[in-house]
DNA sequence: AAAAATGTGTCAATGATGCTGACCCATAGT
DNA sequence: ACTATGGGTCAGCATCATTGACACATTTTT
């Protein structure tokens, strides 16, 4: 698995106006300060969360993908497809945010190996519309169903309160572009959508 | 910037038992099956969130590393050394869960280039505890500061509740080896623990 | 109808991250 | 002394993502 990540932070050392001991919240000076450090605190540990959680998170799906050759690019092109079928090109790469050509990379070989099928846009013959073929929806299942387990677990021990709170946070650590895509992914599937939205070509 | 994730679904389609509409949660049978279909949705969500939020999260970070000739393995070093200053090579490898050579590949050059400073250990020499110098705590604050907006601004929006809810998901993502490294992280940063734990060396 | 824009595909080259397998050295522990 | 451990390093390979430049078909604009 791969998830690359990425964390920081200053940790345990230096900059933080810490003003050694004396935590009684007595002062309001000392409650600000107490708020700042425990922000920061808080933070650090955001970013362990995040960087064990979404490592684990994807670790099992990566095993099985790695016995078909296949990597978690795949996986997403899987799970996105199959959460729009009849998506465009474009559209999955706006969703993706990676180039024409990486996409390309992952997407070719799945359409190739029969786990994706394009068809001809109906109103724009330019397009290609993709979605799963039997094969690419039993293997989507597959990854799900390893997943399924970590996050089942996930949500029943921290209850239904807590999964909100996930949600919320999770929400807003998205960019403006990311809760874009994800309300659109949220709606029915409806394919020809008005915006038509910048191709997310960077290269 | 790179952000490889793993999200998988089976998707709108198929395999689940859905007896279109009729979901007024009336009789037990048809509550079974609408908490398993909410299940699903409420999954398939997650990995949503997760992908999105996780490669906001890095983004960034990534964008100053990038400049430096860095990636985020160079951020996950910064990171956890300082976290735990001191801390050494094989304690580093378990965290990560690489292998010697991929830690190798970034470590020995932020040495060089002084943003680590390796001391030998005292109780065993062989050991080269690894803290951050001046230099890298600079950075590590530099990298932490652009994600903290992100990470506030999130906190600020979900409030409290919710970010009590944002960890305990998280920690219940995370593998039990996870869990242990983070319990260890959350520690007052003590060396030379007692259980010596096998060293991830997978190579 | 000609010109410009758009959706996709593709070639070539590069970089970051990770892995495996195999060794080597220095220090510890028995 | 012998073995185990912490750490480093070399060689080679795979995945995923990048940039830049073209090519082709179709749609839209002028």
């Amino acid at each position: 698995m791969m998830l690359t990540h990425s964390l920081a932070m200053p940790g345990p050392h230096a900059l933080m106006p810490d003003t050694t001991g004396s935590d009684q919240t007595s002062s309001p000076a000392a409650a600000g300060r107490n708020l700042l450090f425990l922000r920061e605190e808080e933070l650090r540990l955001a970013q362990d969360l995040l960087f064990f959680g979404y490592r684990d998170f994807t670790a099992g799906a990566d095993a099985i993908l790695g016995e078909l050759g296949m990597g978690r690019a795949h996986h997403r092109v899987l799970h996105f497809v199959g959460r729009r079928p009849g998506i465009t090109v474009g559209e999955l790469l706006g969703i993706l945010a990676i180039t024409k050509q990486s996409l390309a990379r992952v997407l070719s070989p799945m359409v190739t190996q029969g786990y994706v099928l394009p068809a001809p846009g109906r109103a724009d013959r330019r397009q290609r519309l993709l979605s799963l073929t039997t094969k690419g929806e039993t293997l989507e299942r597959q990854l799900f169903e390893r997943q399924r387990e970590a996050v089942m677990r996930a949500y029943r021990e921290a209850g239904p309160v807590a999964v909100d709170g996930f949600r919320r946070v999770m929400r807003g650590l998205m960019g403006a572009a990311a809760r874009t895509e994800l309300a659109r992914l949220e709606l029915p599937s409806r394919r020809a959508d008005s915006r038509p939205q910048p191709t997310a070509e960077r290269g």
